[in-house]
DNA sequence: ATACCTATATATAACGC
DNA sequence: TGCGTTATATATAGGTA
């Protein structure tokens, strides 16, 4: 469809193919879109582009994992790739049993399986184990496992936390108390006593945490030269 | 495009959709070749019909789906995929440390794509964000947020939660000082110490707290939800 | 389901910016 | 890369077999 017609054959000039994907990848993802629509259906469609640039349509859900081109040589991969496929069909067997025969495709089709791009999802999780780690870490600081505890000084480290930490509450509570004669408002909350600062870095780094929430688009696109990279810079 | 303009909305009449499905997916499976082809790409599509057979075109070796619909809940790739992911932090890691994070640097030979909305993941984070909470939760007992104080005698309390542990502590301490002195070995090691009992007390307090805190849970929580539902799929 | 038909809707090749 | 334009090629809705 165009003007001329086009074989259906690699085309040469890298920047016509570079242009052809565009192009058509726009369609094909909207054709997959409006399949799914129509039929309600689960459907993913994944492609690399000729800059090797990753791009995924997903209607739904799910893990899928797609063969890398240039890697497809080593022997040690090979064997890794058959022993995760096998284990993968033996839990696919067991839902197979339990469930209705659906899925033959799954085992007959498959032959390679790769592996996972980091997702927002998966940041979030190293995320939020980390900051879980420390959290904990400083909740030890107060009240620490006897079991865990080495030494004679990481014990008087811990008291020393704890009287810190009561002297500036103590200190905090009096200078609130003060503050309350002055203003004869009994029923006064902590926020609105003058000198109070709330500590507005506390609420931002909620805020960013949740919006980490917030994407869930249609399709995107991921650079593959690396997880860590950002996702929205152009390729080389 | 045919006779009539369709909406791209979900197809009533069961037999339509069904029909529908299987025009538009010979289409789409020629495009998706068409574009692999022209463009010389790796290129996958998948899709589950109506009747929830599981369609797959790959421009290359294949790629694998796990479903998520419920009727497709069998398959337990939790462990799998969490130590999958766990290898590939490492050696991102490592990757990282050493040089720019070019993907090929990272695995080794595999791409895994995993898709954002993944279920178990999806749990996991819930769960470590639960945790998350709770550990926060537990460390403003011991050094609260000012911010989120609402009256005097929350604070109090928290003077009063900082001081018992304090004196518990150093009961602890000296308990441990007296048995050292009775016992010769410097180097001893405090868990192996006769007579240090883990308080059973306490830690029934922690979880006492904890469960209180999870059953008041909902209103702090986060908008987990936005990455199950998708925006463009129609609800049933 | 599959094949063919036909009128119409869409996709897109080649071009310019 | 991205965005229009336009002439043409394809895809497909709604039929029928």
């Amino acid at each position: 469809m165009g003007r001329a017609k086009l074989e259906i054959k690699p085309i040469q000039k890298s920047t016509n193919r570079q242009i052809t994907y565009s192009k058509r990848k726009k369609g094909l993802i909207k054709k997959a879109y409006e399949l799914s629509t129509l039929c309600d259906i689960d459907l993913a469609l994944l492609m690399f582009s000729p800059s090797d640039r990753l791009c995924i349509f997903s209607s739904e859900t799910s893990a899928i994992v797609f063969p890398d081109r240039s890697k497809r040589q080593g022997i040690q991969n090979k064997e890794y790739l058959l022993r995760t496929l096998e284990q993968l069909k033996t839990e696919n067997d067991m839902a197979f049993q339990i469930n209705e025969p659906r899925y033959e495709a799954i085992h007959s089709d498959v032959k390679v399986i790769n592996f996972p791009i980091f997702t927002e999802l998966e940041k979030e999780l190293c995320r939020l184990q980390q900051q879980l780690q420390i959290s904990e870490e400083e909740l030890r600081k107060f009240e620490p496992d006897p079991v865990r505890f080495t030494s004679m000084e990481e014990m008087e480290a811990c008291e020393n936390h704890l009287l810190s930490t009561l002297t500036r509450m103590v200190q905090r509570r009096e200078h609130l108390l003060s503050r309350s004669f002055e203003a004869p408002s009994t029923q006064q909350s902590i926020e609105n006593i003058e000198g109070w600062e709330p500590e507005a870095e506390f609420k931002q780094a909620r805020i960013i945490a949740n919006s980490a929430y917030a994407s869930n688009q249609l399709s995107y696109d991921l650079p593959l030269q690396g997880i860590i990279s950002n996702p929205t810079q152009t390729p080389k």
